[in-house]
Formats: structure tokens, C-alpha cells, sequence
DNA sequence: TATACTATGGTTAGGGC
DNA sequence: CGCCCTAACCATAGTAT
């Protein structure tokens, strides 16, 4: 091979005419946009969401603390922060399956983003130890909240098991509306649209696997989170 | 001035110590972070959006085409987009006036962060004319559209303004709610959360202003958006 | 808070696997 | 979609305004 590559090069900023970069771009950018997100919210201590529709309509998320606590205050006008787990459970009170399975899957991602980008700085484990991670804003995901974490979605499940089982009936009623063909729209309401980060037959990170049923959460990796 | 500076250094990746430094910090990787977002969804001609809580637990937003029907997909599950701009009035139905007001300011944020960017390349003119900006979520907000933007919030005006006017009733209670000092947090209640990007006593972008009242939008500027 | 300046450190386009 | 590689482009820390 004589020459490698040319580099890097200037591009237009206008939408990419090849599909095939178009797609290689994304996936790139995307990267560097969630991590540009961890480093302002580890460096400033603050929170941050982001919410992206990739070119397929898949949805892909990023969030601290919560993504969907970041929205509710987003939308209520409230700048405080939850003060108690009881918040987080407040949130999905009304929730339903199909927006509960796809809370899990953006945590799945953020664990494996924030993993990937915490596990160069081991000067992160001491901080905020033995602190709820949405009690802590200001705090970083560590290696360490990264196993609190698995603790705290344990917990999140029996605290939402019995929500989730009242929901049993409305969520029968959503899949079928989901599976019976709507006339309006392009049948994008299937939940495939939610982006499962890690491949579906690759491992989990940190070994942990969540998925969810109609009866409960699962601790434990199973394929279809539906 | 003997040294000019010692360039740009590498930090840690911990929350900055110096607090103006962390300001600064937070100031510049924000626009960074936005302007990103920019050249995602031009080059690859998505939708994003970002919800930032400043140190100073003030709210910044970003959004391609509508923060709000970005949000309101992402938690819907619904990854088609709105095919007319009637969707938009319907996001707007059961909308308090402060929500609306958050909703035109971050629209005028946008509306600077656009200007800004796309200055630069006088290519995207052509694109999307004739369009309305929310049915065209793969296009890019160039100079032209911005002045499609300024038609569209006049339409939109007309459109909203008898919901507000029903909703004076319910602005009444919440103004009263929000001036009369509450035992519960830290009166962080005041629409003043709401960052206006553009400083309060300055120039509007594209000389183009918008207020509103509960008696309705004003185009025209004027310094308290509530 | 936002911007100007400059030297670096980081990011990423393009090409393969 | 992920990873590797290279070179070149770009963002940004630190400081001052």
C-alpha cells in the first residue's frame, strides 16, 4: 500500500450527498456529540439531554441524569432538582410498558457510554459514593455508580412492579392498537423504532441485563425487551 | 505583553475547580456542543434536540424542527413526523401561557444559533423554499428560512390566540401561585428560569421580536416576555 | 456571561476491515 | 455498526476585555 489515506478534508455543510458517509457520518458524530454531553456535564456539573432521530428513525438518546426527569422539568418550567428516589417513581406512575421498556434501553445506552468514557479516569471512583446517581446531578457516572446503578434499577423494580402489573390490561390494548395497521402514518410505532445500543446478541455491559415483560422487570439478559 | 498564552492545555476530566473558569468553560462548550448539533442534522439531515440546565440552573435548548414535537415523539414512541402545521397548533392546545412563552423564546434562540451558523453558506438558499420549516425536518433553517420562520410565527399568532385567550383565566392563578412565596423549594418557579439568548436589552435577530401577553402574541419587541 | 486571541490537543473525513 | 489508521481541520484552555 503506497499511500494511506488523505486525511482529513473540508466538507460542505450541506446535507451529505453519499448514503453510504451519510450513514458512517452519523454514527461518528453521533459519538462525539454524546461524549462532547458527558464532558460538559462531568467539567461543569451540570445536566444535560439529548434527543436524536437517526436517518433510519431510530431514536437515540442521551441523558443526566434522567433524560425523562430532564424533560418533565423541561416542560413544568421547574429548575430544581428531585430531592428523593420517590421522584423517579413518581415519573412513571403514569407511565406506560412501552415508555417504561424504553427508559430501560436508554439506560442501557448511557451505562455503555458512560462507561466507555469513565473507565480512563479512575479518579472518578471516590466521587459521590454511597449517593443515590439521581440524587447526585453534579456528580459522574463512574466505575462504581456504574454498579450502583445496577442496585438502584433493582430496586426501581419492585418499587414499579406493582404499577407495571395494574398496566397489564392498557398495554394489551396499546399492542394491539401497535400491531393493527393505522391508516395515518408509515407504521413507525412499532417500539424497534428504540435503539438497543449494545448489539441484540452481543454481551451487556457490565454484565447486567435488563428486559421487561408485561409481568414485571427482568434482571437478566433476554432478547426482545417486549 | 510578553507571553501571548501557553495554548490549550489538557485537563481532567473532574468538575473544574475554578468556578469562572468553569463558567467560561460551560459558556464555550455549550455553543460547541449546539454548533455540533447544527452540522449533525445539516450533514446528515436528521433531528435533534438538546436540554441543557446551566450552572446557574438556567435553561438552554436546541432543537431540529421543534424541541417540543421532538420531545413529544421521543415520548410518544412515534418516530413519523408531522405531515402539517396543524400538529403544531394541537401541541400548542393544551399549553399554559408559560409554556408557550418557554416555547417562542427557545424558538428565537434557535432562530440566532441558525443565523450564526448557516451565514456562511449561501448554498442553502435554495434549499427547501416554499417549504414550511416544521414539514421539512431534513432541510436546513438557511437565511430564507428564517424568514419563512418569522411568516410562521405570525400564523401561528393568529392560530394560538384564542387558546390563550382561554387560558387567561388559568395564567391568573398561576402568576398568583408563582408570585406568592411557596414553603416548598427554593423559588425557582419564576419564569425567569427561561434563558432569552439574546441579551434582554439588545437587538432581537433579524429585527424580528415577539412578546407575549395574556391577551395574546405581540410581534414587535418588548423586554418582559411574561 | 459572551467574545477575542493563540497555541495545542482533539476530532474526524476518508478509506479499510 | 463497530474498529483501525492517517492527516488535517477544528475546538478550546487560559487569559483579558
Amino acid at each position: 500500500m503506497a499511500r494511506k489515506s488523505k486525511g482529513r478534508q473540508k466538507i460542505q455543510m450541506t446535507r451529505m450527498s453519499k448514503e453510504s458517509n451519510l450513514l458512517v457520518t452519523f454514527s461518528k458524530r453521533r459519538s462525539g456529540l454524546f461524549k462532547k454531553a458527558y464532558e460538559l456535564h462531568t467539567l461543569c456539573g451540570i445536566e444535560i439531554g439529548i434527543i436524536v432521530f437517526s436517518p433510519g428513525k431510530k431514536v437515540f438518546s442521551y441523558g443526566h441524569p434522567c433524560l425523562y426527569s430532564l424533560i418533565d422539568r423541561f416542560l413544568t418550567g421547574k429548575s430544581a432538582p428531585s430531592t428523593s428516589s420517590s421522584q423517579l417513581v413518581e415519573a412513571h406512575r403514569s407511565a406506560s410498558i412501552q415508555e417504561l421498556n424504553k427508559q430501560l434501553t436508554e439506560m442501557l445506552n448511557q451505562l455503555e457510554i458512560e462507561r466507555k468514557y469513565s473507565e480512563e479516569f479512575s479518579n472518578l471512583r471516590k466521587a459521590s459514593q454511597g449517593r443515590c446517581w439521581w440524587e447526585a446531578p453534579t456528580d459522574q457516572l463512574g466505575q462504581d455508580e456504574l454498579e450502583q446503578l445496577k442496585v438502584a434499577m433493582e430496586e426501581l423494580k419492585k418499587n414499579v412492579a406493582k404499577q407495571v402489573e395494574k398496566l397489564t390490561v392498557q398495554v394489551s390494548n396499546t399492542r394491539a392498537f401497535l400491531g393493527a395497521p393505522s391508516s395515518k402514518g408509515g407504521g413507525h410505532n412499532s417500539p424497534s423504532n428504540v435503539v438497543h445500543h449494545h448489539p441484540p446478541d452481543v454481551k451487556v455491559p457490565l454484565g447486567l441485563g435488563l428486559s421487561m415483560t408485561p409481568q414485571g422487570f427482568t434482571l437478566g439478559y433476554s432478547h426482545g425487551f417486549f
